[in-house]
DNA sequence: GTCACCCTCCCGGTTTTCCGGGATACCGCG
DNA sequence: CGCGGTATCCCGGAAAACCGGGAGGGTGAC
């Protein structure tokens, strides 16, 4: 309630009304960061996620970071058992880093990434996962030896994690361009029409072609994804993105 | 940026303060109001959805709404073509109703949808759509003749809508009772099994029944859903929540 | 001007699913 | 005590999907 929290979301708010005229990525990262450092915090990353990735490098959109945290967390291994990234996955609310329940079947490792965040300055932390219509997109994490917030500022800064995520997604257009997709533009037509619930026979009439060529295009969907039947390349193809509902 | 603005967005965070300790939804829902009122709507609705559903008023949480608008809305079965709720599917973003795309293949239902809300006196809308760890959960609509919202306001009223929804979840406990599915727990078994690529007689192996059960679940949960096959069933069991990733 | 895709079509044979009948048994509700 | 729903199993024929080939034409890249 105080006259400092409000001042900090008066600026919240100016720097999400300034996100959409930003283009350069890095614009957009040192905007955040000046706001993520008047909350008390060192580090911040925003990063997509799931993916079919089992590091976290590659996903990273923007980030500062302590030097060397990044390529030894990957190079470990941590985003397997990193105790944050897998409470992304459960829930949409903000939360701090302790909150994150450690699953009892890999909580050593859990452990173990926690403490070596602390060892690297990271000893608190405040995520904000992002979700969209199919599930867990990604997260935004501040860090920093200790996290105080009152709870207006927490947010004020699960706003801004949301505006700064699509800024940040938006900005850094890595991948998103056709190129970047895995299956062709007829792939994708013969799925969402499976998906509808339409035979072979239906889709080739509406797409007007034959049925062998319907037949054609599942079979290579299905050896590009590596699924095993119709069903199942359509359910991939819809956690990858290549189609929607 | 105007005084107004940053009045409105202070009373917000003051009104998402107090949302924790409100137990009387009908104190969230008052509230709510009071503040929706504030930047020009006349009615406003929260509503959990998707659901096993064609009608909206089971699963209506909070609502200051039209005098028969919504028995009329769910008579009529406007649920299934509204294109407000179909863009809720979609996106994660807060829209103006005028923004919601219409299907090309139900467009006239849409638009006489829309139509008969004006007549209503909603010309205008503003719906914010609630997504958790599994996708379209539900969303909070304000409506009236118009909209007239700055920019900073919408994101007042975006966070506005996530706290709003939590907590009237919360103090509604309209829980849906696992009675209120449709599918059966062996029904959705075989479904997950078809969503992981297996074939009937693996899922049979896998679950320890002859192949010919697996089926009759199957065609069972075919008729229940009203699909036209495996891969149509897996999909629609996905929307409806029936089963998960 | 190859090379690599993509789009399109075709074939024959095999596997799988779908369809629409069954049947028996258990359970809870009224 | 039926009635409805679930869980389980069975059959035979029809329809659809899958498999592994082949093959011609287009386009864009190196």
């Amino acid at each position: 309630m105080s006259d400092a929290d409000d001042a900090f979301i008066r600026q919240s708010f100016d720097l999400i009304d300034g996100l959409d005229g930003l283009s350069d990525p890095l614009d957009v990262q040192k905007t955040i960061f000046d706001l993520v450092a008047r909350c008390g915090f060192s580090y911040f990353a925003i990063t997509r996620l799931p993916q079919p990735s089992d590091r976290l490098g590659p996903n990273l959109l923007l980030s500062v970071w302590p030097e060397g945290w990044l390529t030894h967390y990957d190079r470990v291994g941590h985003y397997r058992y990193d105790p944050v990234v897998r409470h992304c996955f459960r829930t949409t609310e903000p939360f701090s880093w302790n909150e994150a329940p450690l699953d009892p079947d890999t909580a050593p490792q859990a452990r173990r990434v926690m403490e070596e965040a602390r060892e690297h300055g990271m000893g608190a932390g405040y995520c904000v996962p992002i979700h969209d219509a199919h599930g867990f997109q990604g997260g935004i994490s501040l860090a920093g030896e200790r996290v105080e917030m009152t709870p207006r500022v927490r947010r004020a800064v699960h706003l801004l994690g949301l505006y700064a995520w699509s800024a940040a997604a938006r900005t850094t257009s890595r991948r998103r361009k056709p190129g970047g997709r895995l299956l062709s533009a007829r792939e994708r037509d013969v799925l969402s029409c499976a998906a509808q619930g339409r035979t072979q026979e239906e889709t080739a009439d509406f797409l007007g072609v034959s049925v062998e060529t319907v037949s054609t295009y599942l079979r290579n969907a299905r050896t590009k994804i590596g699924t095993r039947n119709t069903t199942h390349t359509v359910i991939e193809a819809l956690r990858l993105r290549e189609i929607t509902l």
